[in-house]
DNA sequence: TAAATTATTGCAAATAATTACATAATATTG
DNA sequence: CAATATTATGTAATTATTTGCAATAATTTA
């Protein structure tokens, strides 16, 4: 049997049953589960299913969703996000970019820390609503399914309004040269409009995301205050350390 | 059974019953009630319920504890939402107010339905996050922690630019004279912007708010075209009905 | 065609994750 | 405050994954 063949069946299975498990392919194909899980690993590289512990699971209708991103780097956005918690203080006003590391940092809030926290995105002001002292205000417009933020100009209109003490960034990508970048315009334009509206831009990253740049600019680099990143990487940092820009 | 089965198993629960129990779910899944807790753990990690003791609750709409939730009125809701649905087509444009039953009908969405969804409901929004074939435009503003709705200026500035086919209000209180009305000024205001912006206007309300009335106005009640309630009521309808309104 | 290279597959040991169970600590209820 | 239920913690058993390696099959090159 061709390995094509293999790749075949498992995709013509996860469509019918919502889920595959390895030791019952690795008995339908008769191979070995290693063969399986090699199969399924290519298979998750393509993006065409999610592998997980015992066989593989269909996409969410939203590929590479807010709901799929959250969870992975968990702990790296933990520690970004228990840095990134001494910014904040009582009476404050802040702009949350949505994001998995900015959502991560909100989870985090103390409870008795008082702010007015500006946000496009929705997960990030459901979480909020759970919080007992926090004022959120939320920007309007079309909500992005997989990203989970509002954007165009709706929220671009309600962004310039505002003025705020911090504007935590959530980065796709961030390079010395190339600057901030995005995979997506619209929602570049809300990033530029927040760094607009804060007073100090501190961008959340995981050290995979520094020196990586996209298609879309948000802005030069040089508009940072900060980068909170998981691992500072004396070499990988020195180029922002030069730009004036504190990395922590 | 992956681990995967098991959260979406408890999420889609959740999502019927308002709640899970950990000795409930421990005997569904056929796993120990250590297993379901960690579960549970994962998923409000995630950000997708609230773990109480005992078991979990959603990121509630409801700002009632965990006690006073269990299946209020959930039957009735079920009912007008069921009725409401026959409303809904292909391509047309919606209002949804925020409110628990405007709630239960979007959870209630057939998953083919194609809309265009303006909502000043975060939960709604979060909704339908999941559902693969609405759009989605959220109206800004300041979220009120109880009814979890952005109200102020910026939605109403968002709503007077929209024309849409149908308005769903989930309505606090409507009396024949009394009209509308609302616990709150800034709701009620909000509501009365959702209004103007529906081409029809439709009520859900269970029976048990018809013919009570609260302090703030929102419009007369010759404003709506329907009302859609859980049990039809000769005596108490009859007075809508006389002003030209549908009652179903 | 033969030899060399590359890719695929299965196996086994080491590693890691998941789960159930026992027990201690904590919270809730009457 | 005692009785009960729930949660946290440590541990052991189970199960899955990773890694290196050898055997085989397929492809390329000489």
């Amino acid at each position: 049997m061709l390995k094509e063949e293999r790749l075949d069946y498992i995709l013509k299975k996860l469509q019918a049953d919502n889920k595959v498990l390895q030791a019952e392919l690795s008995n339908d194909l008769q191979v070995s589960e290693d063969t399986v899980r090699r199969d399924l690993e290519a298979l998750a590289q393509s993006g065409l299913l999610i592998k997980v512990r015992g066989g593989a699971i269909p996409h969410s209708p939203h590929p590479y969703s807010f709901k799929e991103r959250i969870g992975i780097h968990e702990d790296d956005k933990r520690t970004i996000a228990g840095k990134a918690l001494s910014f904040l203080h009582d009476g404050q006003t802040i702009i949350m970019d949505g994001g998995t590391s900015t959502f991560t940092l909100v989870k985090m809030f103390p409870a008795h820390l008082k702010l007015t926290v500006i946000t496009n995105s929705v997960p990030i002001a459901m979480q909020l609503m759970e919080h007992p002292s926090t004022e959120v205000i939320l920007t309007g417009g079309r909500v992005f399914k997989n990203s989970q933020v509002t954007s165009g100009l709706d929220t671009i209109r309600m962004l310039e309004k505002v003025r705020a003490d911090i504007c935590f960034l959530g980065v796709c990508s961030l390079h010395p040269t190339a600057g901030i970048t995005g995979i997506d315009l619209g929602e570049a334009e809300v990033k530029y409009s927040m760094i607009q509206a804060g007073n100090r831009v501190i961008a959340l990253a995981t050290i995979d995301k520094m020196g990586t740049a996209e298609p879309f600019k948000v802005c030069d680099i040089t508009e940072l205050d900060t980068i909170v990143t998981d691992r500072v990487d004396e070499q990988l940092i020195q180029p922002y350390l030069n730009l004036g820009i504190k990395v922590i």
